[in-house]
DNA sequence: GAAAGTCGTTACGCTGGCGTTTCATTTTCC
DNA sequence: GGAAAATGAAACGCCAGCGTAACGACTTTC
């Protein structure tokens, strides 16, 4: 069921979350580490380096650095492919299903507090 | 009439809108320089350096360098107020308004493509 | 009218992401 | 088996944003 939006119902959802996502989030992934980590955990696996990159429009150092960033931040794991021992497997963790359920919930909270 | 949405609509909003930025948009906005020009253009003015700061929970070079940055792309103006002429006002611009409004398209679109 | 307070900006050093190039490892193709 | 291709990571210099700490302009207070 496709959500329907009015101009002003779609930006002041988009400001209330960046607005909280800025005052409350000090993990402060730039837009391009949400989008991967989102990609990651909403399309079926398996992703890799290259993949992703292909998919974002975006150099491979730049999947890689953002990587080592959320990997670090425990969101994101990496495994090599047994199969084919050039590619990596990037892996979901608990932590970031944790806060991409998080996100979730912010974006719907907004979507409520949208003026009637 | 606010939003109802789901936890996996809220998630899809938000990465199709995120993936869509990342590939598209040249001008590669911070989250907070978004969040910072989506307050200027959604809430009543006069809007200071000052209010955004304490509005954003952030520091005031953070509003300065980022009015800075926007300011250059002309998404943004600033003009000294007479009535005290320490305050700067920030204006909204012609070119602010048409990126808003294209953001607002996006996120309208991608609500409108949610999986049914 | 001097002192204290307020506002926005600038200066400083730092961190982290960026693009390009290069590299090591592994696989594919003759 | 050996050249060529593919994959992800590392190296390099660069740029932009960050936080803290000053600073200059202006206003309020006494």
């Amino acid at each position: 069921m496709p959500i329907e939006l009015t101009a002003s119902q779609a930006l002041g959802l988009w400001h209330g979350v960046a607005l909280n996502l800025v005052r409350h989030d000090n993990r402060d992934l730039t837009l391009r580490q949400m989008a991967i980590l989102l990609h990651i955990y909403l399309v079926p696996p398996p992703h890799t380096v290259r993949g992703l990159a292909a998919t974002l429009n975006v150099t491979k150092p730049v999947i890689t650095r953002a990587l080592d960033t959320m990997g670090q931040m425990g969101l994101v794991d990496r495994v090599r492919d047994d199969s084919d021992r050039r590619n990596v497997i990037i892996k979901r963790t608990v932590s970031g299903a944790l806060y991409l359920e998080k996100l979730g919930d912010l974006v719907r909270e907004q979507g409520r507090k949208l003026p009637v």
